[in-house]
DNA sequence: CTGAGCGCTAAGGAGCTTCC
DNA sequence: GGAAGCTCCTTAGCGCTCAG
């Protein structure tokens, strides 16, 4: 996972628990203990504040207190929005809006309209789009999805290109906020938006203040942010790297050792004392080798003896290094099991949250991520109809010839594959013509052949369809 | 001949949807 | 709410190709 994708995630976890800070501690100042209490302080200072205004908002009656509630469902509203429009088209949408404030008729309504269809189908409610006119109506708009689909799927662009189901986002663990999707621990909450807790208190429009860098307060946190993952994902690699030795000594013990201890102990013995005879060995070497280290240095410092010590000391560290691993290599080998290496070995996945995902689909509109290459790979053929990594370069490399010698249309007519945005570029950089050949310019022909392609193809279609309906005429 | 690189397939994990 | 079925993705293992 990139640290910016990183971030993102842990900075929208923490945010609806963050209080701004009245006072601007400077990046100098972050590992203070003092700065921790101002922040304390503030934040005391900043709740009491809220109190205080959510008695006088109740006060003033019911008007104010469904402002009030617009106020409180307008950060995730804004959040819902940003979301929406960063994952673009995608089709399924498990979300609905946290409205703390909904009355038990309001859900009663709403459960018994979602009855029919229990999961949220938003194709239908994001065509229907309400928009107020500068005389205050409502207008809604009904987009005709079937027009625009197939508008969309007869552009010549979109024609050669396979529509992706649905965007596999980061899979983090989110944090619910829909009444209506289950908080109980349910799995399905991988590629589902960014959710909100159940007993999250509402949330309050903070006091911005004139004074205060927010800038510089935000870059505050999101490198504290950074920090503080740092060393989270340190300290779970070295776990996970100390799991992984203990499984490996625990099965070379329990399968490989005791047995063949039990059964063949004459062979142990043998081993043992090989083994000590190699450390005596590997002693005297290391005796010798630092006798003869020393009298060089005597040597050195009879002439100039000012460099050779670090020198020697590396040497004798490095020395000390070989030596370590001398003995660690006598060890003998942690070979897996019999019976694991014959039986299909169980496969330990990492879990989603563990993957990072650092391989990006390159085509437009689709945006999804893998954790290897084989896996994008995988992706490209079977979704984009990129064909294998070998067929692509392959391709990207004859057009580039092609365009050269100008023959490309020729070649064009023979195109079965979708090529991932770059691809000619590469192949223009694998063949060092970088200034003599242009991708957009390959990429306009292929478009400009794509538009002859798919009105050929129309024409073709039409008079099928001509004939189906009169068979005579045919 | 050998090892690296790549692709494909099966196994399996994780999450989503549907149904009871 | 939970089980079953499905899809998607990752990974181990195997085979093939090709350069050295």
């Amino acid at each position: 996972m990139s640290p910016t994708r990183r971030s993102q995630n842990l900075s929208s976890q923490i945010s609806p628990h963050k209080k701004s800070p009245t006072k601007t501690p400077q990046l100098s100042q972050v590992n203070t203990a003092s700065s921790i209490k101002e922040l304390k302080t503030t934040s005391q200072k900043g709740e009491a504040q809220n109190t205080q205004e959510q008695k006088e908002s109740e006060s003033k009656g019911s008007g104010n207190n469904t402002s009030a509630k617009q106020n409180t469902s307008q950060p995730i509203q804004q959040a819902y929005n940003l979301r929406s429009t960063q994952s673009g088209d995608r089709k399924k949408l498990n979300i609905s809006e946290f409205n703390p404030g909904t009355s038990k008729e309001n859900i009663r309504e709403k459960s018994e309209g979602v009855k029919a269809n229990k999961t949220l189908n938003l194709k239908s409610q994001t065509k229907q789009i309400t928009t107020k006119t500068p005389n205050g109506k409502n207008v809604t708009n009904h987009h005709n999805q079937n027009i625009d689909d197939k508008q969309s799927y007869e552009s010549p662009e979109v024609r050669y290109r396979f529509a992706t189901e649905r965007i596999n986002l980061p899979r983090g663990k989110v944090v619910r906020c829909s009444r209506s999707s289950s908080a109980n621990g349910s799995r399905r909450n991988s590629q589902s938006p960014v959710k909100l807790p159940r007993n999250m208190p509402p949330l309050q429009v903070p006091n911005f203040q004139d004074k205060m860098d927010y800038f510089k307060e935000y870059w505050r946190l999101y490198f504290q942010n950074e920090i503080l993952v740092a060393d989270i994902e340190q300290t779970a690699h070295s776990n996970y790297k100390n799991l992984k030795k203990i499984y490996n000594l625990e099965d070379y013990y329990e399968h490989n050792l005791i047995p063949q201890v039990l059964a063949y102990p004459h062979k142990f013995q043998h081993r043992i004392n090989q083994q000590k005879l190699q450390k005596q060995q590997q002693q005297q070497k290391l005796i010798m080798q630092q006798k003869q280290q020393q009298e060089l240095l005597q040597q050195m410092k009879s002439k100039d003896g000012s460099q050779p010590q670090q020198s020697t000391n590396n040497d004798q560290s490095n020395n000390n290094e070989g030596s370590s691993q001398g003995t660690n290599g006598n060890a003998p080998p942690m070979t897996m099991s019999k019976d694991r290496m014959h039986k299909r070995k169980k496969h330990l996945r990492r879990t989603a949250a563990e993957i990072e995902r650092d391989f990006t689909c390159p085509y437009a509109d689709c945006g999804k991520f893998y954790g290897s290459e084989g896996s994008l790979n995988l992706h490209i053929k079977i979704k984009h109809n990129g064909g294998n990594k070998t067929e692509r370069e392959k391709l990207a490399k004859t057009l580039v010839q092609a365009y050269i010698n100008g023959s490309i249309n020729r070649e064009l007519d023979q195109l079965d594959l979708n090529l991932p945005p770059g691809a000619l570029q590469k192949a223009v950089k694998k063949a060092g013509l970088v200034q003599a050949v242009s991708e957009n310019e390959i990429l306009r022909q292929i478009s400009n052949q794509l538009q002859v392609h798919s009105a050929a193809a129309s024409t073709i279609i039409t008079s099928a369809n001509i004939s189906n309906i009169n068979p005579k005429t045919a």
